[in-house]
DNA sequence: AGTCATTTTATGCACGCTCATTTAATGCGT
DNA sequence: ACGCATTAAATGAGCGTGCATAAAATGACT
């Protein structure tokens, strides 16, 4: 019999197997219901929620995407393109960097700040029916 | 102040958030240690893993497409493809069913065995590393 | 037998993601 | 000032996924 490594291994399956579970369905189903009520994919409300600053609450908040980047689990090219959709709907702008001209500012525009605020009552209802 | 629904909504965004970076971050080692040392994605394995029964251990087991679909989090087209390229690889069978035309019974070729038995310790030395 | 809805699987298509590469700007070493 | 590695972001290519549909077989109802 073993004797190493005790706590680790107990279920480990299980317990992935679990969190496949709860991420399918939830995300599923909340990529379902922002596409359908609020015509948002799960990326592009999560960008919009990390650009709204929800936890500094700087509503003027400027954010460059690599920071952007370093807060989610989303690559630098699909991030690119997830702003870009954003920017083409009027939801986002890319403002120049006065410092770096390689970077750029995101900034939610009114329209992204109303957009995020209306959909994120559908957002927390679908996570409480699914997280229990 | 609110007097309904006390136990729900404490913090279900943190748990949300949570459940995302585990999954992010496990199911990329995973796919990336898979790939590298037995040359499948996570969905092969978890066909392969599927099909051997690790459960009801019978070795010579004959699944239908719709029963293992009902097991994953795959839709049916995906799984049609994965098991596709699971039996170009020699890794599985898609035998015809006698009593229905319509479906098959999917098997492990004895490479297909081997291959998922030389990949089960890859893959839960990644979920004890990660998971705990 | 004949029609029609249903079921099982495969396939066309569009989309979002990752990887690798490109373009441009920055900063460091000399 | 001059090269040169590094960094920020965009873009091309390829892949796996889901949705909608197609193709084939089955079952049920008359």
């Amino acid at each position: 019999m073993q004797v190493m490594e005790p706590p680790t291994e107990p279920d480990v399956c299980a317990k992935w197997s679990e969190t496949l579970r709860v991420y399918h369905d939830t995300s599923a189903a909340l990529e379902c219901e922002l596409q359908a009520r609020h015509g948002l994919g799960l990326s592009e409300f999560e960008v919009l929620q990390a650009l709204a600053g929800q936890c500094c609450g700087d509503p003027g908040r400027k954010v460059r995407m690599k920071e952007l980047e370093a807060e989610m689990y989303l690559s630098q090219s699909a991030l690119s393109r997830t702003v870009t959709r954003l920017e083409r709907a009027g939801l986002v702008t890319r403002d120049e960097c006065e410092y770096d001209r390689r970077a750029n500012f995101l900034m939610l525009t009114p329209a992204g700040r109303e957009r995020w605020e209306t959909a994120r009552p559908t957002h927390k209802a679908v996570l409480i029916r699914h997280l229990d």
